[in-house]
Order: C-alpha cells, then sequence, then structure tokens
DNA sequence: AAAATTCATGCAAAAACATGCACAAAAACA
DNA sequence: TGTTTTTGTGCATGTTTTTGCATGAATTTT
C-alpha cells in the first residue's frame, strides 16, 4: 500500500466520520501506529486534518447547533425575506427549500396568508408554526444534522408527487452562465426535484454569492423565475440574468 | 472516544441547554467525573464556557441563575428520561414518538449511541443532532403545529414499512383496563402503526397520567413491554401492570 | 451546625507519543 | 547494469498525555 493511497483513505475516513483513530487505522491498513501517525503528522502540516492525542478530527469539526448560529449577514437576509415573502399568493400551493435565507422568508410571510407549504427544513417548519391559515407538509427522510434539513429518496419521491406554484429554493451559489450550484450531493438531488416540481422558481440570494461555484450543478439560471437579492435592481452583477429575462427583486 | 470529541460535544451541550451537569456530562459520555471536571477547566481556561460548582454555564448573554429549579413535572421528566433512555441497546432501530417526556428520553441518549432513530417529532429530532453516530430519518406528513409532530397518511405508510427493535411512545393516557388512550384521532392512528411495527413497546409516563381515559384506543396495556415512571417499582398505582408481566422501571 | 456534594491535588498505570536508528525498497545517477 | 541516494517503514527507547482513584479541602444543602 503507498503512502499515496493511505493519506486518501485517511482523508476519506475523516470526512466521513469527522474523526479516525491511529489505532484503529493502523489495524485497517495493516501497517504500524507510527507510520499512521507520520501519515497524519504529514496532513495535519498540510491543513488537511486536525491531528489531537489518540488520531485526528475534522478541521472543521465546529457543528454549532443550527438554531444558536449566529446567522451570517443576517441584517441582508431580513431585507431578502421581506421582499421574497411578497411572492406568494393566496391558497397556492408552496415548496420551501432549507437555508437560513429561506427561514427569513417563512419568518416574514403575512401572519393571515392562507396556503399549503411543503418543506424539508426543520427550521423552516418551525418558523411556520405561528402561521395560523399555513398548512405544513414536512417531507420526511434522512435528517442532515448540519443544516437541519431531509434528504434521500423519500423527500424526492414525493416532491415528484407534487405540482407546485412557487417555489423557493435557497442555494449556496449563484452564477449567470453555470447556474444554481451546491456543494453537497444529497441536496442537490433534491433540490434538483423541487425546481421541477414548480411552476415558479424563486433564488433568494445574498449578494457574496452571485458569481460564484460549486461542484454541483442544480439547474442552469434560465430555469428561474425571480431572483430576489438586497441589490438595486440595476447593479451591474444581476445585469446578466436581467438580460436573461429573469426578475429581478 | 477522543478529548477532542468530548470537547466539542460538550460545548455543543453548553450552547443548547446553556448548562451542563458535571455528573450528567460524567454518565452520557461515560468517562470518570474527574475527567469531565478537567475537561471543563480547559474549555473555561480558553475561554468557551464558564464553570460553575456542579457542571458549567454558557460564557456568553443571558446569565441565567445556574441552580434554578425548573418546572416540577419537568423534573419527573427528566428521572423518566434517565431511566427510560438506558434501554437502548447499540445499532438497534428506534421509534421515537413526540411529546415533552420522550424529548427528555431522546436528551439522556448516551452521547456515544450508535442507532438509527425514526421520528415524527421536530423536537425529538433536534434534540438528537447533536449525537454523532445516531441516524436520525424524519417521517414526513402533515405537521400539527401545536404538538410539533407529523401525522397522516405518509408517515403511517413509512411506519409499516419498518420492523423496529424498540419503540418509545409518548401517551397522554394510560389505564390498566382500558389501555394507551389519546385524545387526538390523527396521531391516534399514528401511534397505533408505531407500537405494530416495533417488538418492544416502552411507555414512558408521568404519574398523574396514570389511571386516565381519552376517547381513543392506541392499544391495550398487555402490548406494552416496560413502563417507564418516576415512581417505585412497587407503588400501588403499577401493581394492576406489573401483573399483567409488564416490566417496570 | 451537620451532612452531603463537589472540588483540587498528587499519584500511578496505561496509552500515545517523539526520536533515533537500522534496514529495505524505490529512485536517481553514473 | 551497478552504485549511490532518497524515501518509507518498523522497532526500541525514553518522554508526555490522559485518565481514574485516593485524600482532604471547599462548597452547598439540610
Amino acid at each position: 500500500m503507498l503512502k499515496e493511497e493511505r493519506h486518501h483513505l485517511i482523508l476519506s475516513q475523516v470526512q466521513q466520520h469527522q474523526k479516525v483513530l491511529t489505532v484503529e487505522l493502523s489495524e485497517s491498513l495493516s501497517v504500524s501506529e507510527d507510520t499512521i501517525r507520520r501519515d497524519l503528522k504529514e496532513l495535519a502540516e498540510k491543513g488537511q486534518l486536525k491531528k489531537v492525542h489518540g488520531g485526528a478530527i475534522a478541521h472543521s469539526l465546529n457543528p454549532v447547533p443550527f438554531r444558536d448560529r449566529e446567522i451570517y449577514a443576517h441584517e441582508e437576509k431580513i431585507i431578502i425575506g421581506k421582499k421574497a415573502s411578497q411572492l406568494v399568493r393566496q391558497e397556492q400551493v408552496v415548496i420551501m427549500d432549507g437555508g437560513t435565507t429561506n427561514v427569513e422568508v417563512a419568518r416574514h410571510f403575512p401572519q393571515h396568508l392562507s396556503a399549503t407549504i411543503f418543506t424539508n427544513s426543520i427550521p423552516v417548519a418551525v418558523e411556520l408554526t405561528d402561521h395560523p391559515n399555513v398548512e405544513i407538509i414536512f417531507m420526511g427522510g434522512k435528517l442532515l444534522k448540519q443544516a437541519q434539513v431531509t434528504v434521500g429518496e423519500e423527500v424526492i419521491e414525493m416532491i415528484q408527487g407534487l405540482r407546485a406554484d412557487i417555489c423557493f429554493l435557497g442555494t449556496r451559489s449563484l452564477h449567470p452562465q453555470i447556474g444554481i450550484t451546491e456543494i453537497d450531493w444529497e441536496e442537490t438531488k433534491v433540490k434538483r426535484a423541487m425546481l421541477q416540481a414548480s411552476n415558479e422558481l424563486v433564488i433568494p440570494v445574498i449578494t457574496e454569492k452571485i458569481g460564484t461555484i460549486q461542484p454541483y450543478i442544480i439547474g442552469k439560471s434560465p430555469l428561474i423565475s425571480s431572483i430576489v437579492s438586497s441589490m438595486e435592481r440595476k447593479d451591474p452583477r444581476l445585469r446578466p440574468f436581467r438580460e436573461m429575462g429573469i426578475e429581478i427583486i
């Protein structure tokens, strides 16, 4: 077994389980613990993991509970939430994705809104709880702990059985040519199903996400009906989208 | 379990509940109290929490008085939660119903528990979020706003596709002759499915619910494997159940 | 004030570690 | 091809870290 191979294996283990133990790796790769230690040391020096007594942990192991997490760019998201929440009409069927921006959208729905909202996001569902006339349908599946959204077959099947009026899709990145992109494959599949199941597609997005790209493509830009941002309508960063006929809000 | 892992778990507990008790952490992480004390000391030195007599509190914002006792019924539920959480074995498939008592059960699962847990309760799912080795499957459906649980066909179908090892069923009422009863028809149907899908049926119940009756019957008493209460095992109110061969915990 | 917890300290055992060294395989070079 | 150099590995060594336990002090509860 080559050193490189080992390094890859170790890294994937770290990604998968958030931690690795020196002893376990030594056994499963059948090399001495000293070798593993040296591997971990190297990987730590390259910043790919954090070495600790007994093994190593993922460098990003910072699973701060979702609801207590300091919301990034909160002010901007509130502005977006207010604007986006205006797009829903009475009695519509709505699909709402996860993400802190979408939570703000949900929060700003008018109290008297009467609608049926499908979501796979726990924070969104909780937020909708105090809208008396909203029927909330939660789409079940495997729960991603960090994002607090469900993914997997069940969610996708449920979405595929839907024809919604409007869909609010949270996104990590939005690029005029590449489109809507995501970093997590499972979430990508769910989001694809969502946009296909809906007549209207609304993308609430904070400024800094525009023009960035992630590995997995959810859909091309022309599929978008409206982009909701905190920017001026005539902002140059939005121009390519405006030229495609997408409504800028 | 790595020291750093413990530190992360402790911090997330602190963030979530504002406080942690040395004794509880020692139990749930299965290390000695001394170790926990040393952990708390280290974290306090790094400024990540504030160490106090008996445990630690969130170093931040709201200076909640530490030892203030919570509501009385809550105390009882904590006792029940601790007891009931011992009933799960590693690698089991678990069904967890909603209700505040079940939330306490989830809260007291050992941090290192490795299991697959199906639930239709948002608070339970959220509580399980910081158990790194628990896979959470959320069962989707129509969300009941006040109870924060899902009900309906989808939930029931999903449960019917299951064969679980153990089921924690919250209940409004428990009567020796009448059995487990509920006030909401939709929830009743879901709970019926749950108990049918599981090998073992655990009923965590607070004292005042015993002997009361609600309109809809979920199941007769002999279906129960264990009743978890805060009472003494020989309490006369539990005698009829004990005589049926139900384990009293 | 007495009893019960909780804490700090020192100590010992086990585990994990760094270091230097020897040896083998691979790579580079002649 | 043969020799030298580099690299990777395992082992022996002494060191450091981590943990649980014992003791007595400090604190809280009764």
